[in-house]
DNA sequence: CTTTAGTATTTAACATGTTCACTAAAATGG
DNA sequence: CCATTTTAGTGAACATGTTAAATACTAAAG
């Protein structure tokens, strides 16, 4: 291993991709027992946080691209725990709502999804937790390439 | 929004998302151009770091999941970027080993890929970037859950 | 009012993520 | 040597990531 070359333990891209993994696998073994995925999960809490909103609005806040998004929509409807409707002022959005249901999947397991990110919050130490947070929204302002293209 | 749940900015999951998205997005623009994706960039990258090695030893050094290097290496046999043998020593393996086709795509891009990170790097700072990387370790190898299942 | 440009969302197609079942080959234990 | 367990890799099925094209509707221009 000679140098430079960032042997995959320093490699941001990996280094990110793995951190990830670490901190989603709990969430996800978690998540599966109920019978949904993370990312639909995610869905549900920007709703249940931020209230009814449009499909691109979602997306945002969730980081999802809107392709998936609507194939995760589509299963959150299948599965009662979301509502649809067109909007009448503009009928090519729709405004998306958690439903009953969907706000009971929230109650049952927010709470073990927050113990679980305290804890590795504990381990890390809160400055350093908070530190890594201020560091990798700094890494999403800044940018990457030099051509913006 | 009653308290403490971290309105998405400040979700460790979703800042490593973004984060993400933000170091990738121009390296996979890049690698677009060439008619390969990022996943099969990692794995070109180790086997030219690595030299030949398993589909296992690969999946861990890349991070990714057997299932989804099998299509991978299928993929990237059929443009000739790779070559494989069986293990004699062990039938059950086999020996993967970047082509000189795989290593002129690495040539032709490492240098590019390489000015993005320092780019990266250099926004946010040598000290914060290392800092950064160490974080993401500590997480990585601190482990999230009280149950280790 | 009609054409044109723009916006919100979906569809399509291909690649990967993720879990589980399965095959083949080695290692182990009688 | 044979049955069992373990390991390496693949196949299958479903969900998402990703890009490009298509739809539906609105807004702007003429």
């Amino acid at each position: 291993m000679s140098r430079g070359l960032p042997s995959t333990s320093r490699s941001l891209p990996i280094a990110l991709l793995r951190a990830r993994e670490q901190v989603m696998g709990p969430i996800r073994a978690m998540l599966a027992d109920v019978g949904i995925t993370e990312q639909q999960w995610r869905v549900l809490r920007v709703l249940d946080e931020g209230g009814a909103m449009e499909p691109t609005r979602i997306a945002d806040m969730a980081c999802l691209l809107l392709p998936s998004l609507t194939r995760i929509l589509q299963k959150l409807e299948e599965k009662g725990l979301i509502l649809r409707r067109r909007d009448e002022d503009d009928r090519r959005k729709q405004v998306v709502q958690i439903s009953a249901e969907g706000q009971k999947v929230i109650a049952a397991n927010l709470e073990a999804s927050v113990v679980l990110m305290d804890s590795l919050r504990a381990r890390l130490g809160a400055a350093r937790y908070e530190l890594l947070l201020d560091l990798l929204n700094e890494v999403h302002e800044t940018g990457t390439g030099p051509s913006r293209d």
